[in-house]
DNA sequence: TTCGTTTAGTGTATCGATACACCGTACGTC
DNA sequence: GACGTACGGTGTATCGATACACTAAACGAA
């Protein structure tokens, strides 16, 4: 493999390595058009690229971000890498991705090798649970950015956070139901240890509570399992069995996301009960087959695309803009999308 | 950012940097068990983690391999993403993942890049249309593995496949509807360019011919433009209209793979029709959304986890073992995968 | 005692690109 | 004609890890 190195070039165009690198690195102000353009030529001849391994050992630099996020097999999380590809590729960066199963010491894990291969910034496509096991990571030079501030706060890390309103997102949700008449509105999630998924139950019941509706501690399950994999369904399954069963059933449920919603489907399938007519069902991240179920799930949609380039583009600033600065807390707004899993409240 | 380099450990283990390398890379056989130790010691102590990019520079290896898949977004490519990174990780690789979007000019600019990051071996999750746009890598060293082998033969290429068995997998579709009375059976796919899908075709054409009935070119929906992001169940809606819109319709249909045959639900409830009931309808891959639609979809599994572990494997022995050896073509068997969208054919 | 051999460990050139300090030439100005 | 200066470009140390060739010491055998 006779690769071909900036040492090629310059022989070719008859001038030095550092001419090439000079044009390599835009610095053209520096020689003559004739000169650039022999160049040029010999980088085109040889089919040129730079070894980026020298170039990141030279520099420190390295065109490249981290992402990591539960899994790829979820859909949810599968479009999120997209567009975070899409606005690292427009950016001159390249994403590196690793699934974490939401498991600490897999973060923690691949955040190592990130830092080896010398990454310096990765975006947590989830909000951490913890923080303590970045720290050292932190503390070396690491960047980081998350959908939602952690838990656990800790004002000695400047932790950029990019999401989605969650307050308001289950508000609309809930607002939807009240207006259609339902007054006993469940809720499940699997278990609640983040941040987002906290203000999701907040929201929730703060709309309930503004309709002056009592709160009933019944109506609300949180699981207990670990979440592995696309097991969000199962959980919505198992919060359905045990909501529905009660001798006082909700109306309405509201899924802590599509996933759940879809096990809720399950669920109330399982019990032979019809959506919507016996049952409103909400999700919320509007993947893409809450068109295509039966029937097609009223959700929210997060501004997703728009929270990958904004994170994207933080995170860029952060690594090539090496002074300090506040962290940023963004929530964008969610937009509700009414469909065919809720309907009016009978009897 | 003081990053500790070998240097450091060297000087805290006072020994050479030449000893810790040794350490490093599995040659202790060369050193007193004390003075290993004492490296092992300094190493713990300083956190030290080598740099990757010094080590790929003066080796000329690289710990990744590429992926480029048509799209993360797909859940099918999705999970089988993850099992890459699986395999990949509990060799000693890491993933570098890219969505190609089936568009081969983004296939030939990411296999660029990873080339440029020294990576030298790359798994394609999918045929390829072609294989002209890659040629020039190939010949500069690069190592390709794909789901099956291109459309295009060319017997100056070393290119490896393993998939599954496609023409197996129709076929055992294709006789579970025959045996279930099926005598119309519709085939809904998008454009057929790929071996893969050609197959599929191929063994639902022959088990046809196998039962002695007649072909009838009417019943094949071949769609027309680009699949592009979920676009697979518009496709499947699409044909869905077609098939189900003849004077004589099919009383099953297959479609290409699971995304299409939600498609032909949609299709399917549009024009009023009831799946099984009125229609048969059989998907192909197995995501995990065939369990939660109604009903739940019969379709094919195929072993992406096996395979994903064996184009890893075989890519590996190609990188590490410099020695040229004889494509290797696997074609692992289908396991058909009964649910409730397949029922006796009635009338 | 001397020579040969194994053990344990080291010195250093090298991978490819970068960037800073440096230098020679030519031109403009008085 | 002498001087200053801008232009156009180059020399080279450096990033961190590796691996080959090398050596010093220890040991065993004759």
């Amino acid at each position: 493999m006779p690769k071909t190195t900036i040492a090629d070039v310059a022989r070719l165009a008859k001038v030095s390595t550092s001419s090439v690198s000079n044009v390599l690195n835009g610095r053209s102000q520096r020689m003559r058009p004739d000169t650039q353009e022999r160049i040029q030529y010999a980088i085109k001849e040889l089919s040129y690229t730079p070894n980026l391994a020298a170039r990141q050992l030279k520099t420190g630099h390295s065109p490249f971000i981290g992402l990591i996020i539960p899994s790829v097999a979820d859909p949810y999380f599968g479009s999120f890498a997209r567009f975070v590809e899409e606005a690292a590729l427009s950016n001159g960066y390249q994403v590196l991705l690793g699934n974490s199963d939401r498991n600490t010491e897999r973060e923690q894990k691949y955040a190592e090798m990130l830092w080896g291969s010398g990454i310096r910034g990765i975006i947590f496509g989830s909000s951490l649970v913890q923080f303590s096991h970045l720290e050292d990571l932190y503390r070396e030079g690491m960047h980081f950015i998350t959908f939602y501030r952690p838990a656990q706060q800790n004002n000695n890390f400047i932790l950029d956070s990019i999401g989605v309103d969650n307050v308001q997102a289950t508000l609309l949700l809930t607002k939807h139901l009240l207006s259609l008449g339902h007054r006993r509105i469940g809720f499940i999630s699997g278990p609640i240890d983040m941040v987002g998924l906290l203000d999701r139950l907040k929201g929730y019941q703060k709309s309930l509570k503004d309709a002056n509706i009592a709160p009933d501690e019944q109506l609300v399950w949180g699981g207990s399992t670990n979440t592995h994999g696309t097991s969000g369904i199962d959980l919505g399954r198992q919060g359905a069995h045990y909501l529905l069963s009660l001798s006082n059933p909700p109306s309405a449920i509201i899924a802590i996301n599509d996933m759940h919603a879809f096990g809720v489907y399950a669920g109330a399938r399982d019990l032979g009960l019809n959506i919507p007519d016996d049952l409103s069902v909400t999700g919320l991240d509007d993947i893409a087959f809450t068109q295509v179920v039966v029937p097609s799930l009223t959700t929210i949609q997060p501004p997703i695309r728009d929270i990958a380039r904004l994170m994207v583009e933080r995170l860029i600033g952060r690594l090539e803009d090496g002074s300090p600065q506040a962290p940023v807390h963004m929530m964008l707004p969610p937009k509700l999308i009414v469909r065919d899993s809720t309907a009016k409240y009978i009897e």
